[in-house]
DNA sequence: TGTGCCGGGGC
DNA sequence: GCCCCGGCACA
């Protein structure tokens, strides 16, 4: 019963980690509450939020863009900046968040409850956004209860692609019902528009240069 | 079918 | 490290 419980565990985390992967819609990530780090300036969070209708280069004030920093030979260091997630502060407090819960769940430990999460986790495939679970193996956690690490997920990644839907790590609690077809090792497609949308391939020069990379875009984040 | 991006490879 | 792109998954 031990490996349930680390399975368990794992999957709480997994839970928290889903619960708190909201987007930068989500109050927490407010630029006002300081979540987005402030060496960003407003003009990201600007741009963010009323999407730069004009195509055309991107012109930065100063000449320098976005990112106003000392002068470096290349942004794209810049661009491979992911602010908000990247917060030791937000990790700080997913840990916490995680402790906490397990704590919560050591506690309850009558048959009922145990049940109760059984009987969820089963009717309830955990749908972890893969954006979540892909954000988390390209940034190691660390989380104590979690033996799940980022190089793991690095490794099983064409597993679990090849596999299809294998959540949460274990394959305990197959399903007759069909899982999620969404391959937890790819994140899944935002709402948001990305450079390539937002300035069209004509104007390619003004794509951060991870969509310029065909990457992740670190502009537009989900 | 267009978009987003992973994985891989050249330099 | 920087840069490009094939190819895949997804909307
Ligand atoms: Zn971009």
């Amino acid at each position: 019963m031990d490996e349930c419980n680390v399975a368990m565990d794992d999957c709480m985390a997994a839970m928290v980690l889903m619960s708190l992967s909201c987007s930068p819609k989500s109050p927490i990530f407010t630029p006002e509450n300081g979540f987005l780090p402030s060496s960003l300036p407003h003009k990201f969070a600007i741009s963010s939020q009323s999407p730069i209708q004009s195509p055309g280069p991107l012109v930065e004030t100063d000449g320098v863009p976005f990112f106003a920093s000392s002068s470096a030979p290349t942004w794209s260091h810049l661009d491979m900046v992911r602010p908000p997630h990247e917060d030791p502060e937000y990790r700080k407090y997913i840990v916490e968040k995680v402790e906490l819960l397990q704590q919560s769940h050591h506690q309850q430990h009558s048959p009922a409850a145990k049940g109760d999460t059984q009987k969820c986790l089963i009717s309830n495939p955990i749908n972890i956004p893969s954006t979540s679970l892909t954000q988390h193996y390209a940034r190691p956690l660390n989380l104590s209860s979690s033996k799940i690490t980022a190089n793991n997920n690095y490794n099983n990644a064409k597993y679990m692609r090849s596999i299809g839907n294998s959540k949460c790590g274990t394959t305990l609690l197959q399903s007759p019902t069909k899982l999620s077809s969404v391959s937890p090792t790819r994140r899944t497609r935002g709402e948001t528009k990305k450079c390539r949308k937002m300035y069209g391939m004509d104007n390619r020069d003004s794509w951060c240069t991870q969509c310029k990379w065909k990457k992740a875009c670190s502009r537009f984040v989900d």
